[in-house]
DNA sequence: GCGCGATGTATCGACCTGATACATCGACCT
DNA sequence: AGGTCGATGTATCAGGTCGATACATCGCGC
């Protein structure tokens, strides 16, 4: 998850932890920054795996120098951010990870895209129907408050829905107008 | 956070904790239910302080009984809820707990609820600020995908502020309909 | 009488957060 | 020059949370 993120920005240019962090927030949600102590360990974990090196320029100049360690992705980094954007399993639907994969798209295959979108939104509609259900079940027992808030949460999720409409049919017609041309011999695939 | 919660669906009458957890998916979010990773350690800890009563009701009929333990409020919880409840600081503008201090408006006094309601629309007004700066900064460099993701999360903030505004217009009119009654000796509030 | 899904309690490792610490840099003020 | 201040930069830790997992009982239908 986290791993993808930094994977994919460092696939994107090169730097530090710092600037990485604020890209980062940018791009998970655009809200929502992960912390320091969440950054550094993995930068630490992807480092160990091999898929990215840490330049630290301080070597020059003797003592004193700031610290600055600029973080690049390997051979390995590569590949392995490619496995991770192919790879769009039911993980992918999440609320935290969705936002990253789709942020992604630009480098992503239009087939996983597709695939990511609608298993996003069978996800939300998953939720609805309980939502719903639950509702029926719990009839007019709820205070206003408690029903407001159901009914606006419910009103957010149905307008998610109608915009990853909008991106499936914008991806389909995009499909059909350059058909399956990925530059990769494509995997045979399952039909449906 | 979770204190709260729990606080609050035991106030409305005592319950076990795999039924707590029920209630509580109802009232986070109402999606985003917790584990019991989360839920029992909670209970635990509540327990210790002495704010609720585990009657575990298998004394009878000797072995084999099925465990059930039944979560009650003691008059120190009742207490500390009435505390948390009146405590509408910035901890309560965040997402999570947000949702958790809504759910619960129908025991809050009418002054947090217009707190807590400003407080919110504030802390998303800030985010608008930051999304739409840090948009007109990076001008055009982001790919097709990144800027529709921050189009559509810079949209939702819009309707919730929205929303919130509607919610606080309602507020106001039902304060000057019934004025500053909370049946309680009106702490002399700093005018404005 | 037997399986099966819902009810019910509980724990553990892995992970994440928020706070905190430390240090340097550039810019502006006096 | 000297000073302060906010942004840049790296790093850790206690505490909280999650997902998986384990176990056991209940009521139901077949």
């Amino acid at each position: 998850m986290l791993e993808l993120a930094v994977l994919g920005l460092l696939n994107e240019s090169p730097m530090h932890g710092y600037e990485l962090n604020k890209r980062l927030k940018g791009v998970l949600g655009p809200f929502r920054a992960i912390s320091y102590g969440t950054l550094y360990p993995c930068l630490n974990a992807l480092q160990a795996a091999g898929y990215i090196t840490a330049d630290d320029s301080a070597s020059e100049v003797g003592v004193g120098r700031r610290k600055k360690t600029t973080y690049k992705l390997t051979a390995e980094g590569k590949e392995r951010l490619q496995e991770q954007l192919a790879e769009g399993g039911p993980s992918a639907w999440d609320d935290e990870s969705f936002g990253v994969r789709f942020a992604f798209f630009a480098q992503t295959d239009a087939e996983t895209r597709l695939r990511i979108l609608e298993g996003r939104r069978s996800r939300l509609e998953e939720r609805q129907e309980n939502a719903t259900s639950s509702m029926s079940t719990t009839r007019g027992r709820l205070d206003r408050y408690t029903l407001e808030l159901q009914r606006h949460g419910l009103e957010s999720v149905e307008r998610e829905v109608r915009w990853l409409n909008e991106l499936i049919a914008t991806e389909r017609a995009g499909v059909a107008a350059r058909p399956a041309r990925t530059r990769r011999t494509a995997t045979p695939q399952t039909a449906k």
